[in-house]
RNA sequence: GGGGACGUAGCUCAAUCGGGAGAGCGCCGGCUUUGCAAGCCGGAGGUUGCCGGUUCGAUCCCGGUCGUCUCCA
């Protein structure tokens, strides 16, 4: 059987049992901090675990894309280990249990309809005490008791080992479907059914409770099911995979063989590109730092395999039509994005090469070390700063030091690397992913906020929950908390943040109370607003009429639907390329990042501005209409990949020209903006430009600001107009620049006249001259000057120069080179003056600087100095 | 979220122990040459990322900050 063929069968199979087919949640699931990547099937219903929300089914299967990297050093050398992989899933929210679950699970896979599995080649487990789930394998489906095992917490338990470690929450016992390969080899587990029955509440014993509604989670890794039907001995040779480790044996230039000698590195090349070009195509690019951190970290892994066989220029991206070629039959849509894959793929495979390179010097300093000293070994601490800090795969530098015919301390880089992931570890995730906030009470009584504020700014509503320090309380009293308190009310006009619009402020009044809004959040459905107590209590359960503060309402809207003429306007200028990465909305301000790559130039900013501004002009409708995601892209409304939208979705359309999918308040004509002036353009990341605007009241205000300024530099700069200032500036550079030779030049000069008299009053000894003076009004750079000249007009000389700067001593002795070999030093006669002085100093026979705090003794500095000079030359 | 490295001329990088900011390439000018390539001579180009501290004195040591790279989670 295909493998597309068991997907749709699967499916096919549930939604035969009631179950709503769902689509795959993105690989990166939005509000989700718990993870990185989607690492299963039942990550997209947490809520419905939980029993938080709505319920708009009780049954779904689905086929989820999945990520896990925890064994990523498996994949290829094991048979079913993947980085990116398919799970089908069937999920019950209080709904069927167990017996359902496992009746349903055998019928798929034996019933000649479906699988057609025979049933002896396949055994199950259960938990130690589950003997419900025992009951039902052995007397219901007739399974002897010989191929049920019994398995402990860590086995047959989700989360593993939750009962005695945790953490708390939802959790239950497993059954776990076995298949035992005709061929003999070893069972390979192809489906896990987990009963989620319980609520772990703190340690044990008792600390399981039953849940009120009890849940099903299953999951049946694709790949390995395929390969169990098509009897293949690994995943990587069944219909979709084979095909690519081929793909990738031809581009490094080796013909694939699953156990020939470069079998294992191209499984892996296969499978991290896989993963790579599932990611890209989600928008989840390259960088160092969380998911793209693992997209780069695979990309370079991945990379290397070839590197190593022998191909040691980017060419995954040459991977990417097999990959599509691959998936199309479960994702055709990630065809769209291949040109775009390609592109930041190569990027990134020349990057990672230009980093190799740069680290090459490194790698080479490192190998003359060892050569120098006569080590046949490169020391775990050298191979773990090249991994940590030039990004050196620990095997790339094995691989190059054995050219030097060197080897490696890799288990001393291991215990490196592992003391590295304990430092790293402490600011790790939390791991109570299942357990309950006190928003979720809310929640559960009374659903979400119902928001009004697309029509009214002003409207009546009920208190349903108050939050103060983290608690749900009953009521609130205390005016001037210091931390803001967070009010849910069943209705209200304020639009809580998201899609980059920010929450709206404003107050929250009843008869006796004054409640004021600072920010509204949202947390699922529920609209929290945030903000203090002015006067008064509130309680749970009373009226209130809330009112927007309509005027930042006014300036918002304007710079929301200005975000989406700039879409627009970006979009004609650069290309259907230039996306939207992000955005921020505020009171007439915009922030908008875009896919692009370079700077925009200044002549299309302007374009851009005139194309925003002219749409304006033009006073087009705005309308939101509420529609299916179907139709919505049938319209042609903008959908990125990688973002995950609701079965209805709100379309705002303007003109002709823009259709987008968004949740924002919006005009309802586009000349309300009244004007639109982009103030900044940058870079953000790679690939990515950030453009700021202003609308409204900020962009006349902007205009007049830069008009003032330019008045009051022309006042400045006495230049009769505006126009002049340029010419202006340039011709006061060019003059400071002069007067700074001049008098550079001067000061050179009068240093030339100076030294005429101190060499005049200096004495003679041994046919040295001795100069030890005061420079007054010097600084070190015009000392050193003296010394300079005064070495330069004499045969031999010692010197000291003193000076008083900023009530301090500075000192700076100087001796002609041929005195060094005489015992004549700078740095002691400088050592010795500045005691005198209290300070010290030092610096080279030649030359040495000193200072000192007393600048009433710098007399007798000098003449310690002379005495000094004085008594060396005399020795010598 | 937690570590590490780096930031010096347009570019690539030096600067020993804290003591005078440099090289190569590139750029400009001159010479040599029929011309080009090259060569020779000369020149311009610096807030040593930014802020603070220690010190007589900081490119160098310490703290902070910004940016780049990188590892781990």
């Amino acid at each position: 059987m295909k493998t597309d063929e068991l997907r749709e069968k699967y499916l096919e199979f549930f939604e035969s049992k009631d179950c709503v087919r769902r689509p795959s949640d993105v690989l990166v699931p939005k509000g989700d901090r718990s993870v990185l990547f989607t690492p299963a099937g039942m990550n997209q219903f947490k809520n419905q675990f939980l029993g938080v929300g709505p319920l708009e089914f009780t049954r779904a299967t689905t086929c989820q894309k999945c990520l896990r990297t925890g064994d990523i050093g498996n994949v290829g050398v094991t048979a079913y280990h993947h980085t990116f992989f398919e799970m089908l899933g069937n999920f019950s929210f209080g709904d069927y249990f167990k017996r359902e679950a496992i009746h349903w699970a055998w019928e798929f896979l034996t019933d000649k309809k479906w699988l057609g599995l025979s049933p002896d080649r396949l055994s199950a487990t259960v938990y130690l005490e589950d003997d419900e789930a025992w009951n039902i394998w052995e007397q219901e489906i007739g399974l002897p008791s010989s191929r049920i095992r019994r398995e402990d917490e860590h086995e047959n338990f989700w989360p593993a080992g939750a009962p005695s470690e945790g953490p708390d929450g939802v959790c239950g016992p497993c059954s776990e479907i076995y298949y035992h390969p005709e061929s003999g080899g070893s069972e390979v587990e192809i489906w896990n059914l987990v009963f989620t029955q319980f609520n772990r509440v703190g340690e044990p014993p008792d600390n399981l409770r039953p849940l009120p509604k009890k849940n099903i989670d299953t999951g049946m890794g694709l790949e390995r099911t395929a390969a169990v039907l098509q009897g293949v001995e690994s995943n990587f040779e069944i219909d979709t995979l084979r095909p690519l480790c081929e793909a990738a044996g031809n581009v490094v230039g080796v013909k694939y063989e699953f156990g020939g000698e470069h079998g294992r590195a191209l499984r892996r090349i296969a499978d991290h590109i896989r993963a790579v070009t599932m990611c890209v195509h989600e928008n989840v690019v390259p960088s160092n730092e969380k998911q793209g951190y693992v997209v780069r970290l695979l990309l370079r892994r991945a990379l290397l395999e070839g590197f190593l066989i022998g191909r040691q220029d980017p060419f995954l991206h040459e991977l990417v039509p097999a990959v599509v070629a691959a998936v199309q039959g479960g994702y055709p849509e990630v065809g769209d994005s291949a040109s775009a894959a390609t592109n930041t793929i190569r990027e990134e495979e020349e990057q990672f090469l230009g980093i190799i390179e740069r680290g090459l010097a490194r790698f080479e300093r490192i190998v003359e070390r060892c050569r120098a000293s006569g080590q046949s070994k490169v020391s775990g601490e050298e191979a773990f700063e090249l991994h940590t800090q030039e990004g050196f795969l620990i095997e790339m530098t094995e691989a190059m030091a054995a050219r030097h015919n060197l080897s490696v301390d890799t288990g001393r880089f291991r215990k490196l690397l592992d003391q590295h992931r304990q430092t790293s570890g402490k600011g790790s995730f939390s791991d109570s992913v299942m357990a309950e906030g006190p928003l979720d009470a809310i929640r559960k009584t009374v659903g979400g906020t119902e928001f009004l504020g697309y029509e009214a700014t002003r409207a009546e509503g009920r208190i349903v929950g108050v939050i103060a320090e983290k608690q749900l309380v009953e009521s609130i009293e205390e005016v001037g908390h210091v931390d803001p308190i967070a009010v849910v009310l069943d209705r209200t006009p304020f639009y809580g943040e998201a899609g980059g619009q920010v929450g709206d402020t404003g107050t929250i009044e009843t008869e006796s109370a004054t409640f004021e809004v600072i920010d509204t959040q949202r947390d699922g459905e529920l609209l929290l607003h945030v903000g203090h107590l002015r006067s008064g209590t509130l309680k749970v359960g009373e009226r209130v009429t809330a009112t927007v503060d309509d005027g930042r309402r006014a300036g918002i809207r304007r710079a929301h639907s200005a975000t989406h003429l700039l879409h627009h306007a970006l979009r004609r200028t650069l290309g259907e390329s230039a996306q939207q990465r992000g955005s921020k909305v505020e009171d007439d301000v915009l922030r908008f990042d875009f896919a692009h790559k370079g700077p925009l130039t200044r002549e299309q900013i302007i374009e851009v501005e005139d194309e925003i501004n002219s749409r304006i002009a033009e006073g087009a409708d705005v309308a939101t209409t509420v529609t299916s995601q179907k139709e919505a892209k049938e319209r042609g409304a903008m959908m990125l990949f990688g973002e995950k939208y609701p079965d209805r979705v709100r379309m705002v359309t303007m003109g002709d020209f823009s259709i987008e999918l968004c949740g924002g308040t919006h005009l309802s004509n586009t000349g309300q903006v009244g004007m639109c002036r982009i103030v900044s353009e940058e870079p953000v990341a790679k690939g990515v430009r950030r453009i700021v605007a202003l609308t409204g009241q900020k962009a006349l205000a902007s205009v007049r600001e830069a008009d003032e300024l330019l008045r009051e530099i022309a006042a400045t700069l006495k230049a009769p107009q505006p126009q002049d200032v340029p010419r202006r500036v340039v011709q006061l550079q060019e003059e400071v620049k002069q007067l700074k030779q001049q008098l550079a030049a001067h000061a050179k000069a009068s240093v030339a006249d100076a030294i005429g008299d101190l060499l005049e009053s200096a004495e003679d000894c041994e046919g040295v001259t001795i100069v030890c003076s005061r420079i007054d009004g010097a600084d070190r750079e015009l000392l050193r000057d003296y010394a300079d000249q005064i070495r330069s007009r004499v045969e031999a000389a010692a010197i000291l120069l003193a000076a008083e700067i900023d009530g301090k001593v500075a000192l700076l002795a100087a001796v002609s080179r041929d005195l060094i070999s005489r015992g004549i030093k700078a740095g002691d006669c400088v050592r010795e003056a500045a005691k005198v002085v209290g300070g010290g100093g030092g610096g080279r026979p030649d030359l040495a600087e000193a200072g000192g705090k007393d600048p009433s003794k710098i007399d007798d500095a000098l003449a310690a100095a002379r005495e000094l000079y004085r008594s060396r030359l005399s020795q010598g």
